[in-house]
DNA sequence: CTACTACTTCAAGTGAACTTGAGGTCAACA
DNA sequence: TGTTGACCTCAAGTTCACTTGAAGTAGTAG
């Protein structure tokens, strides 16, 4: 598979392709001329890559859960303490889901004079946000 | 309040605070020489644009809940929108969670041979990761 | 009065994850 | 054989949300 094929089964531009081949998240295995070829299964990497990702790992974690030979080695550990840290995440993110939905319906006059905002608002005065984790808006 | 007490009191370093109300998220009511005066109930005002970043909302989204006068006016619209949003991230991430604290325990030799990470797996891969700056910029 | 210190401005730097542009190569098709 | 278009490299640019540094100012403690 070439470059381009890659790029259109997994989605992602070939200048991310080739960001991930240099940061070495992805390989080639060899060159048509001048042309990266990949193996299929690079479909299943990048995968995984994605999964990463998603969960809130950066581009060096995911890169250090490789082996040498490309086979994936997660560390048990790590793979617990990322899940410990998703479900702290995941207990702010319904919290302040709860908030919004109830602000978007609350009749007080402003957001502000309403008790449960109110909390709300103290929850996450208690909360400053850390760097993010990878939880990019995605409007569609 | 000067911005040494704002500072102390929100956890907010004085830079963050300059800088915010550059980009117009808070106010300044005036001067002591210099040195900017602030009313204390800019501390509720960052606790809002806490909670807003905790959200996942942009810093020019949250500029854009306040009215000419400061007084917070947010779209009952967005706030929907934004815990839908939530919702699917939520969903995403309990997955996540699930499938990292069942790879952590799963007995076969490599994750990609377990038939629950491989479901996981495809599911990442049908949720690729989303840019975020255009979109952001659409808001406004 | 002097020193100290917390503030001030403005410009530039940071880091993550890419994207864009310029200039070049080359395999395949007509 | 020539043209096309998809690929190549490398450097630089972009966005977001800040942080850092240099150089200067001014209220306050001693």
């Amino acid at each position: 598979m070439d470059i381009g094929d890659v790029a259109s089964r997994s989605g992602l531009p070939a200048s991310t392709l080739r960001y991930y081949e240099e940061r070495g998240l992805i390989r080639s295995t060899g060159r048509h001329g001048l042309r990266r070829l990949f193996d299929p299964n690079v479909l299943e990497r990048l995968a995984l890559i994605a999964l990463g990702r998603n969960a809130g790992f950066s581009l060096d974690e995911i890169a250090g859960m490789f082996t040498a030979d490309g086979r994936p080695q997660i560390d048990r550990e790590q793979l617990f303490a990322k899940a410990d840290e998703l479900d702290r995440n995941i207990k702010q993110l319904v919290a302040m889901r709860d908030g919004l939905r109830h602000a978007a319906n609350c009749p007080a006059p402003s957001h502000l004079e309403c008790p449960k905002f109110q909390r709300l608002l103290r929850a996450a005065a208690n909360k400053p946000v850390k760097r993010r984790t990878k939880l990019t808006a995605k409007l569609q």
